[in-house]
DNA sequence: ATTAAAAATGCAAATGTTTTCATTTATTTA
DNA sequence: TAAATAAATGAAAACATTTGCATTTTTAAT
């Protein structure tokens, strides 16, 4: 049995006691200030500074309900995709006096229920999940514990639960319609397997619907899939360069597009006079590559932000119709990595 | 006031009646299933399934004083450095049927007790920190509390807090005396401020001791300060190789390295015939880089899960002798971005 | 100054577990 | 097979809060 060091630490009737006051008088000063006496209220506040009270948050949890943390579900930390995301969703977090429960499934759905389960017996609060690609059973799990679920990052007019994020066709469109515009007709699509990844396919049928092609008619070199790692991508592209080099790559995001300019460094091809390659996202990093890499950038901050404050504001429970769906508006930032051959 | 929706919820007592069993059984079953007998077990375990029960694992809290819960507070989330360990550490603790609570501070020590405060108040069962350079504060209110604690990432023989990491000072000195061996004399150094950054400063220690050098010696173009982002460095550094071309650049961190390949690249200056870089990190990326970047290994998941392990296992509470240090061992690893010269 | 209304506070019940101690049931030993 | 021991279970208290309702205090209205 482990040591049970915290024992003996004050409580809210310690503090009641100390301030001259019941326990519940205190209770309301912490989470309704305003409603007790403004003399009263010093009272209390010296009372608790004087025995080093904290709160406990979790004490009345089954009471009322609410534990004041929000769960967030991220396929992977290590990777700069969602860096930018987790970093804003967990400061404003902190904005709102509640605090985040992280974990990632590795792109394993099957890891997502257990996750979610654990999640579930601490009582979160309402739960940011990344698309729309679940199992049943976790979403289950969520719905029938009434636990608010907002899939952020992707946006579709009729998504199955409320989202926040860009529409991610309209994404893998302004990036193969800037292509297009700078006129590059053989371009090659890298991306990752889209089976349980709606972000990424969205954004590839946007760039198919650019060029009015079918996956089918893309030959073996123009259509590539490679997972979201920088050396698997390197690796593929090389190859591609080797083959059959096109007028332009169009990556499923930055760091396929990282992976793309190593291989051409290594190769010693030129970015952009002997080829061009468009990446989606603006990572970190991205605007200072040499060359600077053209991309589509996906505001991650702002989709993150707003994705705390629904949580936070007691995202209505999901019903089919009448769901919240935001559009968070993508950006083209053109820099130095795609050249004008018209 | 917020819709109450998980009310209703089946709770132990429930699961008892249905199984026919007193809830302190069903309580047992789930703490520790060995205690009671298979045939209750069963019993219980259908119950559960019927009825669709969680566990509330923040219930009982107060009362056996253990929240499930571990803290890790890290100076970034959004930036390569921490990415793994948060990663590793996050699904060690799911394995330890933990789960994590996880906050920034964006080395605004300022906001590290205002974190620390929000963790107690979810008694947090342990918390992680990175590095030694902490306010007063929130170490106190931890002490106060009896919650333990372990500084990551760094090692020092005489920490003031139990740690687990690499030795900075040596993980210095092995990347100072790799350049050392491959002839270079001329070495720019790059690093972040050290102020609040013990890891750094243990670094730069024990950089400047392979040379015999002691900073103020350095010349202004042979010591530059940036702090760790990839613009900034390869700002700074693109102003140290026009001004003054060493023969080799140690830089603070990996992400300052790719700062500077960055920059060499932009001015068409070649790696390493025309000048040397080694990194330290190895993070996710540095061996795909064209070179491929010569740096120092941190071992950010052993170090990550050797961390969750000790917190999980009831870390003994600090005391100033007798406190847990783990040095993990690092490595150099030696890629394409360092000529000899010799 | 009285009365009426509103605001502030207290009392006690309720929350969903865990835990101690007592009791019952099963197993081993002689 | 009886007694002794060990294992499994139950009853009820405890935990630290929140909350509905009742009561007291303050403020406003006449």
């Amino acid at each position: 049995m482990r040591a049970r060091s915290r024992k003996g630490a004050p409580g809210i009737v310690e503090v009641a006691k100390r301030a001259g006051v019941s326990p519940a008088t205190v209770s309301r000063f912490f989470n309704e200030p305003e409603i007790v006496k403004g003399k009263t209220r010093n009272l209390i506040e010296q009372a608790a500074k004087d025995l080093g009270y904290y709160r406990n948050r979790i004490a009345g949890t089954d009471q009322h309900g609410f534990s004041g943390t929000i769960g967030l579900i991220v396929p992977t930390i290590d990777n700069a995709i969602f860096a930018e995301l987790i970093q804003a969703f967990s400061s404003r977090l902190l904005h709102h006096d509640r605090t985040m429960l992280i974990a990632a499934h590795g792109y394993n759905p099957a890891l997502e229920v257990g996750i979610v389960k654990s999640l579930l017996e601490r009582r979160i609060d309402g739960v940011a999940l990344i698309g729309f690609e679940h199992e049943k059973a976790p979403l289950e799990m969520l719905a029938a514990r009434g636990v608010p679920v907002l899939a952020a990052w992707n946006y579709r007019k009729d998504s199955p639960i409320p989202c926040i994020g860009a529409d991610n066709y309209q994404v893998g469109y302004q990036a193969a319609d800037h292509l297009q515009q700078m006129g590059h007709q053989d371009v090659a699509l890298v991306f990752p397997p889209t089976q349980s990844n709606d972000r990424a396919e969205d954004r590839l049928n946007g760039v198919l619907d650019v060029f009015n092609k079918d996956i089918s008619t893309l030959g073996q070199n123009r259509f590539i899939e490679t997972r979201y790692d920088i050396g698997e991508a390197k690796q593929a592209i090389i190859k591609l360069l080797l083959e059959d080099r096109p007028s332009a790559i169009i990556c499923g995001n930055d760091v396929i597009a990282q992976g793309a300019v190593y291989a051409c460094q290594s190769l010693g091809i030129n970015i952009p006079d002997d080829v061009s390659i468009i990446g989606i996202g603006d990572f970190r990093g991205s605007s200072h590559m040499e060359p600077g890499l053209t991309t589509v950038r996906m505001p991650a901050q702002r989709i993150a932000e707003q994705a705390a404050d629904l949580l936070c504001g007691g995202l209505s429970v999901t019903s089919v119709k009448g769901t919240t769906r935001i559009k968070i508006q993508s950006e083209l930032v053109v820099r130095k990595s795609v050249k004008d051959i018209n």
